[in-house]
DNA sequence: GTGCAACATTAACCTTTGGCTTAA
DNA sequence: ATTAAGCCTTTGGTTAATGTTGCA
């Protein structure tokens, strides 16, 4: 076992600037020297398997423990620099002995994770633990500056935390917004198979033997079996995918390679299909970010951490994603999938790379997988690349035994490589990877060292199907085409062709190969003729345990409302019976074009847009003409979809019969629902009857269906009754002073009640309820010959008028802690309506009017205080700025009122103000220009105002000598 | 290990009708 | 004297969804 201190002489040898440089080699040296990042991983999983089962109290124990050794051993005597690594250290150590540097370093690994950095973060972040050493409570790596006391601990409180109504309705957008974004991708692809250079390619491939195909009257799904297996022997999928091309492009790479992404193969196959004259549908599951806030997180930590092998060398599906063989969702946001987008930004140039080596050498046809990571790993920019030995050694201790998360997280390997048919090209890769490993392995990243582990235990079957899934033969089939098979049944079928893993009509077993996969069938669509079709129905048996994951149906049928007509349109035509031989011909044709454009890919297939628009447009036609069945087989088809929804099998667990669209049983029933009628019964569930849904009544109490405008018939005994709650039932009583009489609530269904019999209006008399009001919660709960009056005041009106009217109450508003009734309006009897009406109008113009004027005498006081004011101001500014304090005492000016008086009464004071204010005099009446002195009143003249220019102060002198300066507005 | 059932926890929903002071 | 407006203060029980735990 290397110690802590090997390892810092380790590190001490290297420079930091080499690790970065050359973190690869600096891995083998580890790995050189006695597995050391093996058993490290192992310290690793154990211990964040023990936070994780510890939850809160993990990181503290771990820091417990560490202070009371460093009390007993007295380490470490550097203060805080390695407090943090020593802690992980001595834990490490007490569990298994192994090294802690890793710890630290894949602690940390974790925590940059969780901060969403990708993967070659994850693999350079797993070497320079020099610089671990050198913080206290933070440690940077690669300029990310992480605190160490975080991970799982507030990972743990924030999963238990529950959503909130804001983040739950973000999260729904989110969802909305990556449907729709997926829908737009698959309509992408679906546009690309339909490329007729791609198209022509394929036939020019096909052995001319299985174009008989198209001379089969009535296509079933055997015939299909020939096509489909030359192709499964002929198209391999391997990653990385390219997500970022387009669909196009994308697919004339496949197809040179003859191997790409499932989806790229996938489509491959369907515009084969399409090449035959057959009506295909590009068929992809969405994998579309989940509906429920925060469900991804725990669904990620839950997997990265519940397995022990895994932990913080992530989940399974990282690893996967990592070794660049599985591209699921690839627009996926960034919320869904953070494993997706880590490997999707990694594997970006990857792809990349790729593409340039395709095009500097076209006929490179046996690129396979394993030159691609050869370049992959010559790619300087890929940082991911480095480290791959700390990874690589996770698959097996130094003893050759497997620890029970290494065999866990390879069973997820398997399925996750499964999913994508990776198994065709294992073989190939085997041959040389073998070589790799004794080379090269320490260079590869991780997961594809893993992949090589994996190979030797999992031997692979002849026609490239994993054996090592067991009963799940079938990986999760993310893409596949659908076949219209007119020979099948009486009216046709749909057929599932999943051709990258060779399965015809396997439509039953992709719900468990999805499953299998922890991957989710919410939303299985098919592509066609720019449109799209919801076919979920088809795939998924238990649709009660994606219904809730699944956004409302009435907006994704409105979404895909108009692509549901477009798919129709296209899939709707088959004219491969009227003309065959002319079809032959065409596609001879065809062949032979194809021949010639084939050495041309892919440069052909950056035709002008225009051109090829024209082209497909024109093919389109030939090919998807409508013919006056169509209409027939979408609803056919549409019936088949609507039969399997109705006729879901039971479920066998209680609680999906909680809200389950179709059956329902009494147990889980809420306290407002009832069976009426009670059967028929459908079935058993843990003995319980199963009944159907539509059996499933809501009750109410009579004030609420009276709010519906239903009243409880006469004589209807209550179809449920129930306790009130303690408080309830004491203020029931004590309302009605009658103990008991309070504590029930009975409640009824609808059956049990009939339209609202109101008592009419009579002799202008409204009838009231008992607080001697009017409740309108709707125009149904109008009293026969009322009408309500929504109008403010009006009530006045009707009072004024000496009209019965009753105050409607429209509904309640919560406020200051409890609820208050809202009054809008008066009901009033119809007889009434006009007169109050024109009542109403000839008050409101009076009160108009009233307010107009009020508003104006408002201004008119306002103004006066406002002069007042000044006058006051400059006052005392001339008293005091002059230090005259006989004359500050002089001068006493009155109230308001006092000077209004003044001035009505006096007219040379009008006069006076007239002058002096001349600035207002357009706007407001004249202010008042007398100052009292106790035995005198200053006047001031005309004559006797001075102003300065350059102050722009006006001066004013009374007879007696008193003046005032004031500045001139 | 997985699925199920029971129980625990928590966010959201549902309920629902004042009284006093001050100004006009 | 009457009436209108403003202010105070911000429930708590129930349900459904979700998490946890234990069992088969």
């Amino acid at each position: 076992m290397r110690t802590r201190n090997q390892s810092r002489q380790t590190q001490q040898s290297i420079g930091e600037e080499d690790l970065m440089k050359h973190p690869g080699s600096i891995s083998g040296k580890f790995d050189d020297s006695g597995m050391l990042t093996n058993i490290s991983r192992d310290a690793v999983g154990r211990l964040l398997k023990r936070v994780k089962s510890r939850g809160s109290r993990g990181l503290s124990r771990v820091d417990e423990s560490y202070l009371q050794q460093c009390h007993s051993t007295g380490m470490p005597e550097s203060g805080s620099k390695r407090n943090s690594e020593l802690c992980f250290d001595q834990t490490v150590r007490e569990d298994d002995g192994c090294c802690g540097r890793d710890v630290i370093t894949n602690s940390l690994l974790e925590s940059g994770r969780r901060g969403e950095l990708d993967e070659s973060e994850w693999e350079e972040g797993s070497i320079p633990a020099v610089n671990l050493a050198n913080t206290s409570e933070e440690h940077t790596i690669g300029g990310v500056t992480v605190e160490f006391d975080v991970t799982p601990d507030s990972a743990k409180k924030k999963s238990a935390r529950r959503a909130t109504a804001e983040e739950k309705e973000l999260a729904e957008l989110v969802h909305k917004v990556n449907l729709l974004c997926l829908l737009g991708r698959g309509r992408s692809f679906d546009s690309a198979c339909n490329d007729p250079l791609i198209q022509a390619s394929l036939l020019s491939l096909l052995p001319t033997r299985l174009l008989k195909i198209t001379e089969v009257p009535k296509l079933t799904a055997k015939a299909l079996a020939s096509v489909v297996d030359w192709f499964h022997n002929n198209f391999r999928v391997r990653g990385p995918g390219s997500t970022q091309e387009p669909p196009h492009l994308a697919l004339a790479y496949a197809l040179e390679a003859h191997e790409g992404t499932a989806e790229e193969v996938t489509a491959l196959s369907v515009a084969l299909f399409r090449a035959l004259n057959l009506t295909v549908r590009f068929v992809a599951i969405l994998d579309v970010v989940s509906l429920k806030p925060e469900l991804d997180k725990p669904e990620s930590s839950s997997q990265g951490t519940g397995k022990a092998g895994g932990g913080i060398f992530s989940s399974s599906t990282l690893m996967v994603t990592g070794s660049g063989h599985l591209s699921v969702s690839p627009l996926t946001t960034p919320t869904s999938n953070e494993k997706d987008n880590g490997f999707r930004t990694s594997i970006g140039c990857k792809r990349k790379g790729k593409a340039r080596l395709l095009e500097n050498n076209p006929e490179s046809k046996d690129s396979s997988p394993v030159n691609n990571l050869k370049d992959i790993k010559m790619e300087p920019s890929t940082s991911d690349c480095h480290d791959g030995v700390s990874d690589a050694c996770l698959a097996t201790k130094p003893d050759g035994s497997k620890r029970k998360g290494d065999l866990e997280f390879e069973m997820q390997l398997d399925m996750a490589l499964s999913a994508t048919a990776i198994e065709n090209s294992k073989t190939i890769m085997d041959s040389d990877f073998a070589d790799l490993c004794g080379t090269k392995s320490k260079l590869l990243p991780p997961a594809k060292k893993m992949k090589v582990v994996r190979t030797e235990e999992s031997p692979v079957s002849a026609n490239g199907m994993s054996t090592a899934i067991g009963s799940r033969k079938v990986g999760a089939p993310l893409y596949w085409a659908e076949v219209y098979c007119s020979g099948e049944n009486l009216t046709g079928k749909w057929v599932h062709v999943d051709a990258v893993n060779a399965i015809i009509d396997g439509e039953q077993k992709v719900e468990e190969a999805v499953a299998a996969c922890r991957k989710s069938l919410r939303y299985v669509v098919a592509f066609a003729g720019q449109g799209a079709k919801d076919v979920t129905r088809r795939y998924c048996m238990k649709w009660y345990k994606i219904a809730s994951q699944r956004i409302n149906a009435i907006w994704w049928d409105a979404v895909l409302a108009p692509l549901k007509e477009l798919e129709s349109q296209a899939t709707g035509g088959v004219v491969h019976l009227q003309h065959e031989a002319s079809k032959v011909e065409n596609m001879g044709t065809l062949q032979a074009a194809g021949n010639q454009i084939k050495d041309c890919l892919p440069d052909s297939c950056l035709m002008s847009e225009k051109s090829k628009r024209q082209t497909c447009e024109d093919y389109s036609i030939e090919k998807y003409g409508r013919n006056p069945f169509s209409s027939m087989r979408s609803s056919l088809e549409d019936m088949e979809l609507e039969t399997r929804a109705l006729t879901e099998p039971l479920p066998t667990n209680q609680q999906a019969y909680k809200n389950h669209q179709l059956y329902a049983i009494e147990r889980w029933l809420n306290k407002y629902q009832i069976l009426h009628p009670k059967g028929p019964i459908l079935g058993f569930c843990s003995g319980h009857p199963v009944y159907p849904r539509t059996c499933v009544q809501t009750l109410h109490t009579k004030e609420k269906w009276m709010r519906e405008g239903l009243q409880v018939k006469a004589e209807e005994l209550p179809a449920k009754i129930f306790k009130r709650s303690l408080k309830q039932s004491e203020e029931q009583a004590g309302e009605d002073d009658e103990v008991g009489e309070g504590d029930h609530l009975a409640l009824y269904g609808k059956w049990q009640t009939e339209p609202l019999c109101l008592p009419r209006a009579i002799d202008g008399i409204v009838p009231k309820n008992e607080r001697g009001q009017v409740d309108v919660w709707s125009e149904k709960c109008l009293p026969p010959g009322t009408v309500h009056l929504r109008l403010p005041r009006v009530a006045l009106v009707a009072k004024r008028l000496e009209i019965d009217y009753a105050p409607a109450m429209v509904g309640f508003e919560f406020r200051n802690g409890r609820s208050v009734p809202v009054f809008e309006g008066i009901v009033v009897c119809a007889e009434f309506k006009d007169a109050i009406l024109e009542a109403y109008e000839e008050e409101e113009e009076r009160r108009m009017a009233e307010e107009k004027r009020r508003n104006e005498a408002q201004a008119l006081s306002r103004w006066y205080q406002l002069l007042s004011s000044i006058v006051t101001r400059q006052r005392l500014n001339n008293c005091y700025a002059n230090g005259s304090s006989h004359e500050a005492s002089a001068g006493i000016q009155k109230p308001d009122d006092t000077l209004s008086s003044e001035v009505g009464g006096n007219e040379d004071g009008r006069k006076f103000a007239g002058c002096q204010l001349d600035k207002f005099k357009d706007d407001k009446p004249p202010a008042p220009q007398f100052v009292l002195a106790d035995d005198h009143e200053h006047v001031f003249l005309l004559d006797d105002k001075m102003f300065d220019e350059g102050s722009s102060t006006r001066t004013k002198r009374c007879k007696c000598g008193f003046s005032i300066q004031f500045e001139e507005l």
